[in-house]
DNA sequence: GTCCTTGCAAATCATTTGCAGGCAC
DNA sequence: GTGCCTGCAAATGATTTGCAAGGAC
């Protein structure tokens, strides 16, 4: 007895995470819905959000434009945006930085639990 | 001949930018500022903070929090937040991490410009 | 039918903008 | 006096909240 109900909103939000490769910011979420037929209201999909979180299946992104992004959990991966067209690309590290994280936490006597880190530049296209 | 004035906000913002060890937000700049006796408007306090930031002088920094935190330019570190008591502080990485940004801006392709980079944890005294 | 889900309007909060008056130099 | 600086009000934009109606099971 899942207390949780199959909607279409939901449904389609998590194809369009799962299908988009890049962080997706709340109103390219309702852009892209629209495009499925379907016009739930923003705060839904906050609200959805929020709910596909807390069940871990999704996270955020924040590359400070002043509103957040949405991407599918997965393998834990960064980002590297370019600073004029804003493309954004995926980018993965090694463990090291894992090994960094714990090496940084320790050092300040913090107890790890995750970092955000996000790389800014000029793409191929702008350079 | 500047044309830079030298008022007594942004001699204050100044200040209490230096002295203050962590990124600090706007509210608790008027706050701070409340304390030198002055009370300036928040607009003046954005204004001042995007003027500082063109000089190089500040510069902000994004947790997620909805909004942005400043602190005085100098030596670049990153920094390691409590998730809940949400203390400060300063880490500082080797120039590993440079060379990190180098290899991932080459691997996708971008001409490297910076990143962002934040640590989250427990302190020593919430664990 | 139950209770999760959604829509709509309104509230909250950070940040920005326009314009008129004030102050540093 | 000139031109930067500041205050105030209003606008903008993201996100949140309250409440009542709709839909999945």
């Amino acid at each position: 007895m899942s207390p949780y109900k199959i909607t279409k909103v939901r449904t389609a939000l998590l194809e369009i995470l799962k299908e988009t490769s890049t962080p997706i910011s709340i109103q390219d979420i309702l852009l892209k819905l629209k495009s499925k037929k379907l016009n739930p209201n923003k705060t839904t999909i906050y609200r959805e959000i929020e709910f596909l979180t807390g069940l871990g299946l999704v996270s955020d992104v924040d590359f400070g434009e002043g509103k957040k992004r949405y991407e599918a959990s997965g393998d834990h991966h960064h980002h590297i945006i370019c600073v004029n067209c804003k493309t954004i690309k995926d980018v993965s590290l090694d463990k090291d930085l894992d090994l960094f994280n714990a090496k940084i936490a320790k050092q300040a006597g913090f107890k790890p639990v995750g970092h955000s880190l996000e790389f800014f530049g000029l793409c191929s296209d702008c350079q």
